[in-house]
DNA sequence: AGAGTATGATTAACAGTGTTAAGTAAGTGA
DNA sequence: TCACTTACTTAACACTGTTAATCATACTCT
């Protein structure tokens, strides 16, 4: 009786195979860029099929980003395991996600930098162990070793966290979206950046 | 002879036309909610007419948002021109461009956060006079006037001026696109961010 | 083995998008 | 009056995401 297996099997190596192809075409071309029309030719199946296994374009290239950030979780994990100096650790941890939103710009475009389709529950978003939220409680753990380390003295633990995070978000999307600005040097600013949120916090 | 002029004040009369009734569909439903068609419904011309007075849709709305930010440069230059002590007169234009930008979601999101389209020259985009660019050189001196009173020290006015502005752009854009995480509270957020990137360049 | 059903995938279509080529009508200048 | 410019429109192209209806086939049950 294994056949109700087999099928499912069958189902998600399709699933997958629809995720991997629009992958490929969103990294090269972006949201906007990539049709369900093209990612149905690409494997070769009618453009409807999709609709089988996704929602609709958004929940598909949403998974593709998930896959995507769950690479960054497992980068920000080994980074957060090593011993060491703290304040060096988050340091590190930041860079990481700065050069992680610049290697992947079209996924961090759509997971940060895009309107959330109305209709979808927000909350939720937020609260769900989605890729992206991981990414930030390691924020707050960094931030948090940092404190009890002595090595920095914050009122509030979350707010320092979030404060980082609108630091090195903004120069993340800056640099995707204005590649062409007069940059002082992407190295630079990336450093700096990093360097006045931590020398702000105090560490 | 002035049938002249009467031509071009009446070409000059319809594209503002155009501009307005683009503002008021684009401020409320956002640049992929509104669609030529809508624009042109509303202010009763086929939507072909469109394109006599504006090259495509991006530069419609660009002109929109050019519109908008002037608004902000006239804010920043009454901060700016007022006298007192020039770390607050910084912080307070920060402040203002936070402000500013959820004020308006739309605007500052296709000129901040949305991928240039490709062929256009992107270098001159940031050299010309544009609005963005104009608020941008206010941090510029801004951050000059607190070095020249000797409340700050910084090696490189450019790339602190950078920092800043990937700080504010940081907290502005992620407070725009996820309105819905678990913020310490926005006010706090913003003041947070602010008070950290001067504190961290010295200040 | 044969009938019925559930499943997966398809075709055709809807309603919309930005944009362009071709055509029309009115007003201007000689 | 005739030619020409200007402002504008109609019709169409080539797409887009998405849905309803349909088809075929593999599987289940009697």
């Amino acid at each position: 009786m294994g056949v109700k297996e087999r099928r499912a099997r069958q189902k998600r190596y399709l699933r997958q195979e629809i995720l991997d192809a629009a992958s490929e075409l969103f990294v090269r071309d972006g949201y906007e860029n990539v049709s369900m029309r093209r990612i149905a030719d690409k494997i070769e199946y009618s453009p409807t099929t999709i609709y089988i296994y996704f929602k609709d374009k958004a929940e598909l290239l949403e998974q593709v980003c998930k896959e995507t950030f769950s690479r960054l979780v497992q980068r920000l994990s080994k980074i957060m395991e090593q011993p060491g100096e703290p304040v060096e650790r988050l340091k590190r941890g930041l860079i990481v996600y700065i050069e992680f939103g610049l290697e992947n710009p079209h996924q961090y475009r759509t997971t940060f930098m895009m309107p959330i389709p109305e209709g979808l529950d927000e909350k939720k978003l937020h609260q769900e162990n989605s890729p992206g939220m991981q990414a930030f409680s390691f924020l707050i753990q960094g931030v948090t070793d940092c404190v009890k380390a002595g090595k920095m003295r914050i009122p509030n633990v979350e707010l320092a966290a979030q404060t980082l995070w609108a630091g090195i978000h903004g120069i993340t999307s800056l640099l995707i979206t204005h590649e062409a600005f007069p940059w002082v040097g992407r190295e630079k600013v990336i450093h700096s950046t990093v360097d006045t949120l931590i020398a702000g916090l105090g560490g």
